[in-house]
DNA sequence: GCCGTTTTCGGCCCGACTGTTTTCAGTCG
């Protein structure tokens, strides 16, 4: 199956293959760029290519689209194939190993003839490699070590976005205050709210006069939470926890600060055209400061809103740095209006002590009402999930007294609905007829058993929920959790689109071991009109405060509060359920 | 291999740290 993601992998791999062999740097950057780029692309580019478009997307020309016609139509590529008869592709796992690149990749094969992890690992022991040019006793050693690691943690492991940030937050505050330390920050994919983080960046900006760049480098190197120390120098340092997250610290004085967070919160992309901006005005542009070409002159930046008010473009919010449009949106003045946790009303999905939560319908409701909502939905589990003590139909009906004495006892601060979080069962059927759906004022319908089905008999599953008339909502439609479990596989073209005929609205679930429906599947949803909600699941009062994880994938995908069903007030839920 | 209000060729973002060197290549972000 030529999905995106085959096609992405396959251009990567190119990229280093060739960087294998040295071919020309910018040659090897497009086909990377080109992963990367439909990696992130809404739209399966199977659609794109029936309508003639595949060069619509950044960075796919001539070449690239007759190469993706190529796999969409054969299954292969001739050029991946003639690449991998002439250089090994086992030397791609070794370009998996922290410290070493493609130029030594090579140097290994052709000198020593290594083209496994295992062989290097053999020669390393062997003390084969401190003789090579460039290397010595120190190298090999390191290497040793990064292969074992690598053994130990498997490649580019990503952590959920949920297990780092309290980590960042926990740094930062040792950090934070030390004598002259004027301002702290999480910068990278944290701050830009990625799903997944590879390393975690964090800046420290100095008072000019007071500040002491070495002594914040020596307490984070000292830091309890250090495994090891990567890098020490005297403004940028990197130590590794023991989970095996990489943390990098810059420290400047706070009259770089604006300059520095841009550059560090990036994505690369997204710098690489702001330079490109910058250059047009003939400045360069890096983490210190703008140069004037001509002039040499300096212009600091304290803040980012000067950055980009200095390349003529208002501010970006980081949850959109991912070069997706949001340059040309930004010049356009076209940004979004994103949606703001301040915006929300509603909680439509989370359980209580009836199935699987830690506490009752009226202790959720207050939990609510204290966070500034006005109305939520009891979504229980179903009978056939077990597991959960998913109600049979007798005890829905019991809960349905329940909830309309609890919303007697709330009248005036909260307005309590009473739903079912419905399984879709494996053989396809849902687990209540549709006499007893009609009883509920809100139905959602989810995926959590079988979830390795193959794609036509999920599709055939969640379809069918899809299209009946009482299914209100979807939740967590992959079913994916973070980082370990994909998800099942679906066309979400298809999901996308029924889910807008139908007006059944898709869930991203707050909870960051989910984020799902994810980024780029929120910006093709809302492409589409579907209608989106943003919901915690809460199985605990503490889980609410989970939110700002759904808002902030729900601005990745570009959602502006309009399109998201908690921002409406509870009459229009009312007239608005399909 | 892509790309263009310096447009079909000649560019392509910029800097820190390490380990090996005696001025820099390799890697990383």
């Amino acid at each position: 199956m030529m999905t995106n993601h085959v096609i992405a992998q396959l251009f990567a791999d190119v990229a280093d293959l060739l960087e294998i062999r040295g071919d020309n740097i910018h040659r090897v950057l497009s086909y990377r760029k080109a992963a990367e780029n439909i990696f992130a692309h809404t739209q399966e580019v199977a659609l794109l290519r029936a309508a003639g478009q595949l060069t619509s997307i950044p960075g796919i020309g001539q070449t690239l689209a007759d190469k993706i016609e190529e796999m969409l139509d054969t299954g292969k590529l001739d050029f991946y194939e003639r690449l991998a008869a002439e250089i090994p592709v086992t030397l791609l796992e070794l370009l998996q190993v922290e410290g070493l690149g493609p130029k030594r990749v090579k140097q290994v094969y052709e000198t020593l003839g290594i083209k496994t992890l295992d062989e290097l690992e053999t020669a390393a022991k062997a003390g084969q490699l401190r003789d090579l040019p460039k290397m010595g006793a120190k190298s090999e050693e390191k290497l040793l070590k990064n292969i074992q690691a690598l053994r130990l943690r498997g490649a580019d492991k990503r952590l959920p976005l949920g297990e780092v940030y309290p980590i960042a937050q926990q740094i930062l505050a040792a950090l934070g205050g030390m004598a002259g330390v004027v301002q702290t920050a999480v910068a990278g994919s944290t701050r830009r709210w990625r799903d997944t983080i590879g390393d975690l960046d964090l800046l420290v900006a100095l008072d000019a006069e007071t500040g002491d760049a070495a002594a914040v480098m020596d307490a984070f190197c000292a830091l309890p939470q250090a495994a090891e120390v990567a890098a020490h120098g005297p403004t940028k340092s990197r130590i590794v926890l023991g989970n095996g997250l990489g943390v990098d610290l810059r420290v400047l004085p706070a009259a770089n600060w604006g300059t520095l967070l841009a550059y560090f919160t990036g994505s690369q992309a997204h710098n690489i055209r702001l330079r490109e901006i910058a250059q047009k005005q003939g400045l360069s542009l890096n983490e210190y400061a703008f140069t004037n070409v001509a002039t040499g002159d300096k212009i600091l930046c304290a803040t980012e809103e000067e950055v980009y008010a200095t390349l003529g473009l208002p501010f970006i919010p980081p949850v959109l740095r991912e070069d997706r449009g949001e340059i040309e949106a930004a010049q356009a003045g076209q940004l979004p209006q994103l949606i703001q946790q301040s915006d929300i009303v509603a909680d439509l999905h989370m359980h209580t002590t009836w199935s699987d939560g830690k506490q009752t319908v009226l202790e959720m409701a207050e939990a609510a009402v204290a966070r500034g909502l006005q109305h939520i939905c009891i979504t229980d589990h179903s009978v056939s999930l077990g597991i959960a003590n998913g109600l049979s139909v007798e005890r829905l009906r019991q809960q349905a007294a329940e909830i309309r004495a609890a919303n007697e006892q709330m009248a005036g601060r909260i307005h309590i609905w009473h739903g079912t979080e419905m399984e879709i069962k494996a053989d396809g059927s849902l687990d209540y007829p549709d006499e007893v759906l009609a009883e509920l004022d809100f139905v959602i319908a989810s995926l959590h058993v079988s979830l390795g089905q193959p794609r036509e008999q999920m599709m055939a599953r969640l379809l069918k929920a899809i299209e009946n008339p009482h299914v209100d909502m979807i939740a967590h439609p992959t079913g994916r959790l973070l980082p370990e479990r994909e998800g099942a596989d679906l066309d979400m073209e298809r999901v996308l689109e029924a889910a807008a005929r139908t007006q059944t609205i898709l869930e991203i679930n707050a909870n960051p071991r989910r984020l799902d429906l994810r980024d780029i599947h929120v910006r093709r949803a809302l492409e589409l009109g579907v209608k989106l909600a943003i919901n915690t699941d809460a199985h605990h009062v503490d889980q609410f405060d989970l939110l700002p994880f759904g808002i902030a994938t729900a601005q990745r995908g570009w959602a502006t509060a309009e399109n998201v069903v908690n921002t409406w007030p509870l009459e229009k839920l009312r007239e608005g359920r399909p």
